[in-house]
DNA sequence: CCCGTATGAGACATTCCTGTCTCACGTGCG
DNA sequence: CGCACGTGAGACAGGAATGTCTCATACGGG
């Protein structure tokens, strides 16, 4: 009977995601509930956007949290990470996609610390001679988001199977589309 | 005296990236234009959105047959292309994200081809043993745009120097983080 | 069984956005 | 100079979205 908070803001997500301009009747019925019952639990698109942000934050700091980004190599943990991300993706396009994530000029407090835990796993790996030196570990960060977002909507559209998200995601970023001899 | 439209469209484009609902207002002031001129220019929003598809749609295609993607390696064509399309990359950040090349259920008759082009390079690339197949050749498609649309932000927040945005994508996307003994 | 709780449907006033219009101003050109 | 053209600023009505309310209903616990 009572209504699947997380499971609104996940639809709100995928909706907004490709329609930025949804109205909250659209947002409503995408995600089954009725526009009365969507208010009662967000006052308005801002809190709306402020609820996603809170279930996205929430959500990536667990997988950072699980993936135990300091345990073994670099590879390894980048592996986990994707891994335990993967149900945060839809989330996580929307909030990087959307102007949510800054407030002002400098972006969000929490989402800082996001940043820096990944960015701290890349130099990482490029301390310990995992990674390569030549691509900066911001701009690393900056292309795991959009691999994660991409993964995302190729999932969604049903051109990538959920199951090699991971996959997919995980082994262009560390090995990239070269082909070699060895593996 | 007279408004640069492609100017408009391009200041357009950065603002309902970062936040789609923004208003006609919103993006006549962003443009730097009053709201009456927009409106001679655009009968309206959904106007503006068919003007950013079709001026995306033109710089696409002008990049991918500037790149010549089956001459020489897949390797470098695919560096061509990343290069040649760097000017577009703000608009195809906006059109990648947004619904706006989807029209019913099937994608932007347009935009499938230039999809078909991509693809096909990969497909090359994998044929000639230049790239791995367990990375489909749609994902690797997908990741590009993923990745140049991350590039496009990424330059844009300033995280990464413009001159920079062809080597990070066109190389993370080729031979990935992983660090290598031999080039 | 009955009551508390949460929802869906719809009405309603208000606010906001839109699309169009008019008028004044500045620029470029003949 | 005088004219044509394009723009900025603002007013305006119409419509859409928002936020709040009421009422009926369905479910679940005590």
């Amino acid at each position: 009977m009572s209504v699947d908070r997380d499971q609104v803001l996940r639809s709100a997500a995928a909706l907004l995601t490709r329609k930025g301009s949804a109205t909250m009747d659209e947002v409503a019925k995408a995600a089954g509930v009725s526009r009365a019952t969507l208010h009662r639990h967000f006052a308005g698109r801002d809190a709306l956007v402020r609820a996603l942000e809170d279930l996205g934050l929430r959500e990536c700091l667990a997988a950072l949290d699980d993936a135990r980004l300091d345990e073994g190599t670099a590879h390894d943990a980048l592996r986990r990470l994707v891994g335990e991300i993967q149900p945060a993706a839809g989330l996580l396009a929307f909030l990087v996609t959307e102007n949510a994530l800054f407030e002002g000029e400098s972006r969000h407090e929490g989402w800082a610390r996001i940043d820096d835990r990944m960015t701290a796993l890349f130099r990482r790996g490029q301390r310990d001679g995992e990674f390569r030196i030549d691509l900066t570990a911001v701009w690393l960060t900056e292309a795991l988001y959009g691999l994660i977002s991409a993964g995302a909507w190729a999932v969604l559209d049903g051109r990538v199977a959920a199951n090699d998200f991971r996959h997919m995601i995980a082994e262009l970023l560390i090995g990239g589309a070269r082909r070699r001899e060895e593996p």
